[in-house]
DNA sequence: AGCCATATCAAACAACTGTTTGAAACACAA
DNA sequence: TTGTGTTTCAAACAGTTGTTTGATATGGCT
């Protein structure tokens, strides 16, 4: 029964502010007094708006993340349909595109990355959302995808193959900072090309040698 | 000047606890209380010994994470000698051998990647230590091997190339909440050696579609 | 023995944590 | 206007944090 009529804020300030702040600083280092001060408004609103700091961790994967992530997953379905010529596999090049260059702005790139790479490798109650609304999906989609362009010579070949596709795309993005560090590269627009190029010449030479590409009609 | 006979431990004992602790719920997540129970001494012990709770974190990398990435290190350089008759890419063989199964116990595994997982995506004060000491070294070993067994149309693609070797091994230690997730796979000896046959060949594979193989002599 | 640097300990410290409270401000409907 | 449910706020709360303190113990030295 809302009734407002300027107000459609405060909790989503506080959505936007606690994003940001998770994302550059993890769960445990970010205080609720920061999330409000930078939002704008009082200490008690966390607890009224969204029950307790937990809640809005999770709220923020919920209505946050996880509307991007799917943003992110229609990008890549039109990028798979349009079929670029791309050097390699077109999938892997589609799937790079996507989360390297893609439908988002640096920044959102970032702390959408960021905020996934704690939950994948130290994962707390939100992983199984991230799992279940992105991952899973994600992993189903490249899966069939590659079950029906390869003839393989088992289920598991065919996963560990997904995996790999999945896993290069992922860790130039959680890696950044040691590419970063020992290449002393930039992750500007055009670096971001280079590397979608390279991730689809390296992951269709990867999946050639793990199963037999089947003619296209 | 010490003259100690009988007690080597204490200081060696709070590393040990911080180690596990901090690989399995991080930094802020560990406190300093928890450390000394789990090791058996007095609060006080982490500021006399190390300064303050930052100052162990650090000695922590310093005295158990860099020894047991050199261990690493040696092995895998051992094994590179050794040349393993492995369908694919040799080097990318031996280095997914060397960081899921290798010398460690899976528990050492576990902690050690975890650890390195924390500051590759989200740096701290070690994470320089982390970079100078073995990330650095080993993509410079990779790079040199690389450089002799295949020839490069240009630096980038030699770079992007030993990323990705790299990345392959660390990925699929980084995701291992993930993998197991998705396929209900645990990382038994059973798998980590079908991994590392899998990584050996797509690898082989991604390294044959970026730059072109010398015959060896 | 006495001496001295090292190490351990229980207790206290000040600062900060997430959360709660109860009052005030607000927006709308009657 | 008054009444009602929602939202905001300053202040306080109880618990936890890393760190410090000063006393006490330890072990090797002369």
């Amino acid at each position: 029964m809302q009734r407002r009529t300027d107000k459609p804020e405060a909790k989503e300030r506080i959505l936007d502010a606690a994003e940001k702040l998770f994302a550059e600083k993890g769960y445990r280092a970010v205080t609720v007094r920061e999330i409000t001060e930078a939002a704008g408004c009082n200490i008690a609103s966390v607890n009224y708006h969204f029950g307790s700091k937990k809640g809005l961790y999770l709220q923020v994967f919920e209505r946050r993340w996880v509307p991007r992530a799917e943003r992110l997953g229609a990008y890549f379905r039109k990028q798979v349909e349009e079929e670029p010529d791309m050097e390699g596999s077109p999938l892997a090049g589609a799937l790079a595109a996507a989360m390297l260059s893609g439908p988002l702005t640096e920044e959102e790139r970032k702390r959408h990355h960021q905020l996934a790479a704690r939950e994948m490798t130290q994962p707390t109650e939100a992983f199984t959302l991230l799992a279940q609304k992105a991952f899973e999906p994600m992993f189903r989609l490249l899966s069939e995808h590659l079950r029906e362009t390869y003839r393989w010579e088992d289920e598991q070949t065919l996963a560990l193959c997904t995996f790999s596709l999945l896993g290069l795309s992922l860790y130039f993005n959680l890696a950044r900072p040691l590419v970063s560090w020992i290449t002393g590269q930039e992750y500007d627009q055009d670096f971001a090309r280079r590397l979608t190029r390279h991730i689809a010449r390296f992951a269709g030479g990867g999946l050639a040698a793990c199963g037999k590409e089947r003619k296209s009609p």
